[in-house]
RNA sequence: GGCCCCAUCAUCUAAUGGUUAGGAUUCCAGAUUUUCAUUCUGGCCAUACGAGUUCGAAUCUCGUUGGGGUCACCA
């Protein structure tokens, strides 16, 4: 059974590089039927925020993550953390310390003038006398004062630490009694079953104490795959200051979950040259130990790119549902598989597709200027007149196809090129040069609409 | 600063010690398209540096340099 759990601090929204572990996490659970576990760590309590866990939840579902069992909240586990805490005190594995903060911080400042490195100098480690007046106490617990830890990690190995070099006897219970962060990730760690910690490398360094709490208390260590940090283009950890971190911005900015999902996962990963990967096929092929060891720069560009490739390849029936978020509403519009064809092929995201089709179905307010220059020439007004009455004379206009046609009598009948008409007619459809297949706007918004947009150009010029 | 991690095109990455160092994104060019976009074809661009091991190193070892992370009664 593999057990893994995504253990966000509450925020306020999900980052996108917390996304990137939870889903490396859900699909390691997934694809072996185990468990995918979700717990916010609020031990602090000067900076819960209750709204914080629903963020996430919210943001899980529209990327289409599950987690299973109900979301275990730190702050509400406070007895447990105290139980085993006394444990450790009963057992002589940790111990109380009555040193003030301001005792710690004035040893700190003395070991860092003499270049030392700041620790805890254990004052209290073997205290058997009386609690000295008025003073209330942190538990510490009892590190290993030599030898070594080896963290037996899935991405980097197995990395050694020195115990003289980087531990102390750390606290696991402040003195107001509320335990620390160290202590209840690897308490609850155990407690939850997890077996595999999947988790950005910045908590590397933490890993050694943790292990020191599961050894204490007698605790079977999990396996670690700490998975290397995302950087901006600076090269420094990804940060609100970087644009978009909030998960939920993506689907403000028009980019579909499987994209998202997509990139995200080949941000460290890869299974041969493949780049498209479906959530089934993520499920199948993804396996921590793959996982590289570097970092990697946040790339937008990819991204899009993959956004334009699942918009090309969405049902036009889902698209227009996910059009209605961005404002775009298909569903009763009876022409809205050519509206949608014609439109899927040319935006990277949702929100360029929905202004796209806005701007197609919106008669033009103005011509642009320097299109009218470009492309309507001297006899651009008699060879719109002349496709305006071959509309007229027409019958049966439904596909473009159907417009197509009529286009092409016109130009065989004039003789000349399709740009003379194709010009004149697209300034007329959209008030500029650029834009979708001229036979699908005119199919699109129909005949009237055409000759109105026809007579709207030439009683401008 | 101590400790730890990392190092292949601009970016994401591939390469049982033996490849003209591959793919993708971006960019550039061409083709297709009545336009733009799409699509297709082609092109530019990389093993940080220095030693060592080896017949042979992107790959193993050491060093240098560079970058990142972490050092709380935060998580």
């Amino acid at each position: 059974m593999v057990v893994t759990r995504f253990a966000p601090s509450p925020t306020g929204y999900l980052h996108i590089g917390g996304l990137r572990t939870a889903l490396l996490s859900y699909l390691w659970a997934r694809r072996n039927n185990g468990k995918f576990l979700l717990r916010i760590e609020d031990t602090d309590f000067s900076r819960n925020d209750e709204a914080a866990a629903l963020a996430i939840v919210e943001a899980f579902k529209w990327v289409g993550l599950e987690h299973d069992g109900v979301i275990e909240y730190q702050s509400s586990r406070l007895a447990i953390y105290q139980e085993y805490a006394q444990k450790l005190l009963d057992e002589g594995k940790a111990y109380k310390c009555y040193m003030s903060k301001e005792e710690l911080e004035a040893l700190r400042e003395e070991q860092t003038a003499r270049k030392e490195r700041a620790k805890y100098d254990n004052r209290y480690r073997d205290f058997t006398g009386e609690a000295p007046e008025g003073r209330e106490a942190v538990i510490r617990i009892k590190a290993p004062l030599e030898g070594s830890i080896t963290v037996h990690d899935g991405v980097k190995g197995d990395v050694v630490f020195n115990v003289a070099d980087i531990l102390d006897d750390f606290i696991i219970a402040r003195s107001d009694g509320t335990p620390t962060y160290n202590f209840v990730v690897a308490v609850d760690d155990a407690l939850m079953g997890v077996t595999d910690v999947i988790r950005g490398d910045d908590h590397l360094s933490n890993t050694p104490k943790q292990i020191v709490v599961y050894n204490a208390l007698g605790f079977p260590i999990p396996r670690f795959f700490h998975v290397p940090m995302i950087h901006n283009h600076e090269g420094k950890k990804l940060s609100k200051r970087d644009g978009a971190t909030d998960v939920m911005m993506y689907k403000t900015l028009g980019y579909t979950p499987e994209a998202l999902l997509n990139f995200l996962v080949r941000l460290g990963w890869s299974h041969g040259d493949q780049e498209i990967f479906s959530m089934t096929e993520m499920l199948e092929l993804f396996d921590p130990s793959d996982i590289n060891r570097s970092a990697s720069v946040y790339n937008v560009e990819k991204l899009d790119w993959l956004n334009s490739h699942y918009i090309k390849n969405t049902p036009n029936e889902k698209l227009c549902e996910l059009l209605e978020f961005h404002g775009v509403v298909l569903i009763s519009h009876d022409k809205r598989e050519i509206i949608l064809d014609a439109i899927k092929e040319r935006a990277k995201t949702l929100v360029e597709m929905a202004a796209l089709i806005t701007e197609m179905l919106t008669r033009p307010e103005v011509f642009d200027e320097a299109a009218l220059k470009k492309g309507y020439k001297e006899e651009s007004k008699a060879i719109l007149e002349s496709f305006a009455e071959a509309l007229k004379n027409a019958s049966e206009l439904h596909l473009p196809s159907d417009y197509h046609h009529v286009m092409e009598e016109v130009v065989g009948k004039l003789e000349i090129g399709f740009g003379k008409i194709g010009q004149p007619l697209r300034i007329a459809l959209m008030g500029k040069l650029s834009g979708p297949g001229l036979d699908s706007v005119m199919a699109i918004i129909g005949v009237d609409e055409t000759l109105a947009r026809i007579d709207a150009l030439l009683a401008h010029q």
